[in-house]
DNA sequence: TCTCAATTGAAAAAAGTTATTTTTTATCCT
DNA sequence: AGGATAAAAAATAACTTTTTTCAATTGAGA
């Protein structure tokens, strides 16, 4: 396993890896060390929100005759089964994350108008909205897309 | 003016026109028949949300050799002076509307996940989270996005 | 009217993403 | 293990949206 400056990357344990192959075969898909390897690096950057040319350029290191169209292919793939989230952080590129098993609906985010960070917000807290645009508006909310733009503590 | 089965078109007051000339003057650009003219479709079709190539359809009509850059360049115009607000729903353009006056925070948007129907929200009603966030993370907000995916009122 | 910077339309380019085609491979079955 | 087969891969082309380039035009002011 290799140690980088920033710490140590995190790999699917066998368990996880059977339980995708497991999942894949379900749907009738195969698990592929380029789809295994993506996954990895998804999984490394938790917290991370990368594009798919981002997911490439580190993918290449473990597996490096892939192409970008596998990458795009198989966050789609990834996606479709509920294992990534697709977003949009209006930077002209669309970037994934791993879907947190433990929240229902998707988790806010705080995104700095000077540096770019992104920060991830615990806390839900639209259930009062939510109920009130369900009643007044008669529509069922699924989920939601929720951004907050500003400035963040080191740059305000 | 021109009818239209749905209502009647609504165009900038000559009074309008004269406060955007004078603002456009302020910065040193100039108030061309282009832009008039795709100003006018934005104000024509308030509560949409038209991508360029939608202004651009209906600019046509008024304007027959426009060109498709153009509108790209006037909404960046419109949006860099606060006039028009940029929003992305996810189906692979931009898409613009009208900067309202009386709101300090961007509006809501409901989005049905079936027949794709956009509805706007009135309430703002995050206060609440808002001033927590701003405490718990020290990060000062600016402005939201708010998206709820759901089913509206004929889909669900 | 003259000047000049701003703006335009047309065309090309860029950027991101998806589709196509041929080759390779993971999985299942014997 | 070996072979059949459907899925997935790489490579490449195509596509879509947006931006840039550039020569020609225009609007505003002197
Ligand atoms: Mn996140
Ligand atoms: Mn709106
Ligand atoms: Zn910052
Ligand atoms: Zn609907």
């Amino acid at each position: 396993m290799k140690i980088f400056h920033w710490g140590v990357i995190i790999m699917m344990t066998k368990e996880e890896t059977e339980k995708l192959k497991q999942d894949l075969k379900e749907r009738g898909y195969k698990l592929t060390p380029q789809r295994r390897a993506i996954l990895n690096v998804i999984i490394d950057n938790e917290g991370k929100h990368l594009s798919p040319e981002e997911i490439y350029d580190q993918v290449k290191m473990e597996c490096p005759e892939i192409g970008l169209a596998t990458v795009y292919r198989t966050v789609q793939l990834l996606e479709k089964m509920g294992i990534l989230y697709k977003m949009n952080f209006d930077d002209g590129v669309s970037r994934y994350e791993l879907v947190h098993s433990t929240e229902d609906h998707q988790h806010h985010h705080l995104i700095c108008l000077k540096c770019g960070a992104i920060e991830e917000v615990e806390d839900d807290l639209l259930e009062v909205l939510e109920d009130r645009i369900s009643k007044k508006y008669d529509f069922s909310i699924e989920n939601h897309d929720v951004k907050f733009y500003g400035y963040c503590k080191r740059c305000k």
